[in-house]
DNA sequence: CGTGTAAGGAATTCTGACACG
DNA sequence: CGTGTAAGGAATTCTGACACG
């Protein structure tokens, strides 16, 4: 995914209705999972929610868990867990690509002693 | 891009009055250009109007040109040309395709030959 | 806890039309 | 031709609250 379809999926410009249609969830249940800090929609100059692409995902995610049971509260945590396993890989890829740099290097510098 | 990232700047979600902040166009330059058959937003239920990103891009497109002094009736013209242009490319793209598909064919058979 | 609903107000959007140039 | 604007109506969204379980 490039830089602009990323700020697709993140621009938050959809109101409320669009994402119930879209979810099949209630502006209730929407608003609610925002009360309970499961999403955090855009405020425009009146006061209007506007939310992306990702909310949208989030939302069915959500969605998905409530059906099983599963409670605002858990469902929080088990997002902030995902946060940090994310953030975890992201920074465990850069490791791995300096890595892979510095062996290149190496690699380099051998072949040019032959 | 794949299917997904294209869902996100195909589907028509965007009310008209973000599409024109997004913009800088007027609401009335907005409808105007679709009279114009420039662009073709969706139409809920109740009649509103719902744009992509594709057209929003698309319609700030139009603004440029608009700007250098150009009616709406020869950017429909370029639009079209446009199109056209796309969709050879995309056939001369599988031919392309199929074509390399026969050369691999055959060199795999020489190769067995030998 | 999670969701429905009625309430009143404010902002959005729609269409058809008149205006100007 | 391209755009602004006032007009009247219909649908949207917002918040705070009461209800149920």
């Amino acid at each position: 995914m490039d830089k602009q379809e990323r700020s697709y999926k993140d621009k938050k410009v959809i109101s409320i209705g669009t994402v119930s249609e879209l979810t099949g969830l209630s502006l209730r249940q929407i608003r609610y999972y925002e009360e309970r800090k499961l999403i955090a929609p855009f405020r425009n100059d009146h006061g209007t929610r506007k939310y992306s692409f990702n909310d949208i995902e989030t939302l069915m995610d959500i969605a998905d868990k409530r059906e099983d049971g599963v409670q605002t509260t858990e469902i929080l945590k088990e997002m902030r867990l995902q946060e940090r396993k994310r953030e975890r890989e992201s920074k465990d890829d850069i490791k791995k690509k300096m890595l892979q740099g510095q062996l290149n290097a190496q690699f380099r510098n051998r072949r040019g002693q032959l």
